[in-house]
DNA sequence: CCAACTTACTAAACCGGTTAACTAAATATA
DNA sequence: TATATTTAGTTAACCGGTTTAGTAAGTTGG
């Protein structure tokens, strides 16, 4: 790579000083009074040599590296990919380049992701906490350090944060199934804790509440979130032989529903004579499935707002109030 | 945010100079004749404060930020997420942190962002090139700037790259749906023009001479890869009135397979009575298509050869030894 | 008892930019 | 003609670390 030219040599080159050169490439060379012909010059020498200012030491000065620091359980995941390009797109726009990270579900491992984003001097943060997120993010609201969370908040701390209305869209989900007749509706989560899930669960609770059907424990199942898939086929077996006459199914999450929606077209089951509901969906459902109920996540909404909370926390340095957004799910019911 | 403690603030509260803490802190206090007593004094003081040293300033000086930049056609694509997962997971083995960017398939944006990244001193690119790379590429190889290109190459040029064997992976798999019997294979491929394309279409057209089989254009179907879902039914269709009698597909690209398969789905065919194959796959192809034979590209092996290679390039400032890569994709026949 | 050597640090330059404060020369004003 | 103002720059400090070269005080050897 090598000879990287700096300011200074083009300062030496036409005979200037570094502040002049500065001053044109900076483009407040007529504020600062400095003559057409000199900024002519300066411009095009550094146009020819290819110069390209060294962004470190624009950042060192200024405090502001138009980074944005990403966290997300797994990038892998279809739909926190989507996320990712949703944030990533909402962060051009405002000029901002974005430092991703997996945290792997692993509070530890977020933790160290923060610190490092925080030690490259990231502007912000974007997280989608894990479920015990407590630690490390009431750090940064000590410290009042510009973030916000995404999909999941951290249960009693009082930050920014852009969420769904999850309990909301699951009972109307379920409530819709009940409404049209279903009885045994099965509950398919998983072992997490975080918010979103939780709330999912309180929304099936209150339809079954509200319509004064009686909650079954056992329809109830927990896959563990690691390593769903090896788990699901059992689950399901045993949720089929004990309860033969279920006619629905909700689900918490989209993986969920497609293992659901694998095992029944395998299996050779007739999805349409089930209920079905899911929060968001993915190709698998859609496909198998033209029968399921959907939340759909507005992905682009949640990145939009949750960029432009950050933005405006980035810009006033001072005290933050915090702004916490519930967004609705977009309900797609189908029959 | 406000008051983050800098080197020089623990300095003086120990009534110490910058260049002893600077020493004790970068773990060379013993080495630099600082006595235990001062060491300890300063790394505890440090950790009660939490400091937190500022990597930019770090990186300005020693010219390394640990930080890689990655740029794919679009981070939103399941297939380039888990690229990009890999690829973190590579990175992070070393040490390395990961800034992204979505070319959106567009030369120009693809410029601006090595621009962008370059401006922010990442240590090196790992690019999923465009089509038009070549003026872009081109420039980082002139610069002699570590780079490797990953899913695809850039044509005409010498560089460091991983890719999979295209070619050879199109020919075993259209020669085995051949071999099977199948005479009137359709071949659905896309309009852009990159290499992995390019090469997916010799191998097809090796497969057909090979065994004597004569090339029917009409069966060779270009979908264009910009919303190529609103296009597909229509070309299929055309497809089926043209040749009733077609008894294979090779698809290039998983995202034809799998839309491919929804049409068949929805159409009512019966999608076992094909011979099927394609180049990588997705969970939609799983689901409905369990005879689809499938060249799978292996994104952790290849992202461990690319952030190796690239590492490699790093550490030897010198000149660069292009190293070009191709690695067997897992071919898996189904019936 | 003084030179030589250790020990335990420090001053200042540097990385590559930005910026506040200053200046020399040219022109305008009184 | 002497002074004020404008024009077109420059000097040097700064951002927050690292690093080279150096030094003061204490210890050892002859």
């Amino acid at each position: 790579m090598g000879k990287n030219v700096k300011l200074k040599d083009i300062a030496r080159e036409l005979n200037l000083s570094k502040t002049t050169v500065s001053f044109v490439l900076s483009g407040i060379g007529d504020e600062k009074g400095i003559s057409k012909a000199t900024q002519a010059k300066i411009l095009d020498y550094s146009q020819a040599i290819n110069y390209r200012p060294n962004q470190l030491a624009q950042s060192l000065t200024s405090g502001i590296t138009n980074t944005i620091g990403l966290i997300v359980p797994s990038i892998g995941d279809a739909f926190y990919a989507k996320l990712v390009k949703e944030i990533e797109k909402e962060a051009e726009k405002r000029g901002y380049v974005i430092l991703i990270s997996s945290s792997e579900r692993d509070s530890r491992r977020e933790m160290n992701l923060i610190y490092t984003m925080r030690a490259k001097q990231v502007d912000g943060l974007v997280i989608a906490p894990t479920d015990n997120c407590k630690k490390e993010v009431e750090k940064l609201l000590e410290d009042n350090f510009p973030f916000v969370l995404v999909d999941r908040i951290c249960l009693e701390l009082d930050t920014n944060y852009v969420i769904i209305d999850d309990e909301e869209s699951s009972y109307k989900l379920v409530r819709n199934l009940i409404d049209k007749g279903r009885r045994k509706i099965a509950f398919l989560t998983t072992d997490t804790k975080g918010s979103a899930i939780l709330n999912r669960a309180k929304g099936y609770h209150r339809a079954l509440e509200d319509t004064g059907t009686k909650l079954d424990r056992s329809l109830v199942k927990e896959v563990p979130r690691e390593n769903y898939s090896a788990y699901t086929g059992d689950i399901l077996r045993e949720l089929f032989e004990n309860h033969p006459d279920i006619d629905g199914f909700f689900f918490a999450a989209h993986y969920l529903a497609s293992e659901t929606m694998l095992y029944m077209y395998k299996n050779g089951m007739d999805i349409s004579s089930f209920g079905l509901a899911t929060i968001h969906d993915n190709p698998v459902v859609e496909a198998l499935a033209p029968n399921m109920s959907v939340a759909k996540i507005p992905l682009d909404v949640m990145a939009g707002k949750a960029v432009n909370i950050l933005w405006t926390n980035m810009k006033k340095k001072g005290v933050n109030e915090m702004s916490g957004t519930v967004i609705p799910a977009k309900i797609v019911i189908k029959d």
